[in-house]
DNA sequence: CGGCAGTTTGATGTTACTCAATTTAAGTGG
DNA sequence: CCACTTAAATTGAGTAACATCAAACTGCCG
């Protein structure tokens, strides 16, 4: 719930990957610049990666919001993951260098990208670099698993609430929340696209959960009203 | 489409993985019995997996048909993979002990189990291992990551049709097809299960599929009588 | 022959989609 | 600070897709 141990509170954010591969060297002053990693700023509503390219590097985000998806040739997206500061884009993308999705910037980010062939020989020399890919696709695996109950079997209603608890833990995780208030950058489309529902849809239900003092959700950030109703409502188990 | 490489017919076939983890022990004679590797026949119908439950072995499905799901306590069931020979049950299940899903037979079948410590120590002594592992891995997030995309975004007719797409191809990649006719142990509530519909609408839009000359599906077989007309409605892109 | 599991069919209900109009909010330039 | 523009959210009415319930049918096995 706290900042002190990210991974720990929550397996997802990959800094633990990240540090792993770059030797802790993120408290250390300047440094030899590195050429086989490079940052690079990203203005909100960028595409960073395009779903059957290939790129040379594994990327993480390292400032800012994010979001993987697939877009189908008549128009339909199917989010399929939302990228948080820590986030590496997919386990895989450390394996294949054609991408199987596509990332866009939610918000305006900053994205590092590191070469390929480096991650995959620190991986080979160092064991704690494996442990914590290891963690990482656990937990990529997981979530997914999660999502695929959540596509099949739940409501509209349930199935936003189940995005709002999974975004609020992945957030709370990362930073302190007070008084039930999370920044929360997206647009109803976007929730609609990562859920399987019509934006119209999802405007309806969260007007309902606002009526009935569940969530309030505007201006970019999130006020949970009855956190014990929006799990009653989303949460698995 | 044949079964002289069937790891890269369909790299979801994770035998290259058991392969590699046992020494390519498969062609050899009669060995000095492992004490960390076991088969097991496991009856159709029988749960092989409890979520939740903690398991000291990896497991790979050798013999027959299973399937890999998460059951809600309302008893709503999402199917998240069905298992064929050779699959591992999952890239996680080799970092994790607690299993975050469910796994039973479909038919009678054979399963192996490994010491999860003996597979590490492999993993950490044998490049062939982490390589099979990570193409495992990649094929594993890539095929949850469309599941994803079709649960989200399609029909119930387009999933059922990418359903049988996707098994067709799955199974033609571990045994030779002759005349369109699949070995096909599922009863339509799997179907359902696993695309997220119910199993009166399956069997309602199987029917359709049968009067349009699409697909025919009987006693344990699936006939397909048009795959352009199957794939124009399921395939992804 | 009877029983059982699975499938098919029909009738009806509910959920969510579509289309279109309206309102709100967020800039932007004068 | 205010008109103007534009993107996003809301609301309503009508419709399509899928669920639910219940009954009938099929094939299989003891």
């Amino acid at each position: 719930m706290n900042n002190l141990s990210p991974c720990a509170a929550c397996p997802h954010y990959a800094l633990g990957f990240c540090d792993a591969v770059l030797g802790h060297s993120g408290d250390a002053g300047p440094e030899a610049p590195k050429r086989w990693q490079y940052h690079r700023v990203v203005p909100a509503g960028d595409q960073i990666v395009a779903r059957n390219h290939r790129y040379p590097d594994v990327f993480v985000l390292c400032v800012g919001w994010g979001f993987r998806f697939v877009q189908l040739a008549d128009g339909r997206r199917q989010i399929l993951q939302f990228l948080l500061p820590g986030d590496l884009f997919s386990v895989a993308s450390v394996f294949e260098e054609r991408a199987h999705f596509s990332v866009k910037a939610l918000t305006e980010a900053q994205v590092s990208g590191m070469r390929r062939g480096e991650v995959k020989s620190r991986l080979a020399e160092n064991p704690a670099v494996v442990a914590a890919l290891a963690r990482t696709c656990s937990a990529e695996t997981e979530c997914s698993d999660e999502m695929a109950v959540v596509l099949g079997q739940y409501s509209a209603e349930e199935r936003i609430a189940f995005l709002l608890l999974h975004l609020m833990r992945r957030i709370a995780a990362r930073s302190v929340i007070r008084g039930g208030q999370y920044p929360f950058p997206l647009r109803q489309q976007h929730i609609a696209d990562a859920v399987g529902v019509t934006a119209v849809h999802v405007s309806r239900t969260l007007g309902a959960f606002r009526d009935r003092g569940v969530v309030e959700f505007s201006n970019g950030v999130l006020r949970v009203l009855d956190q014990n109703e929006l799990e009653r409502i989303g949460s698995l188990n």
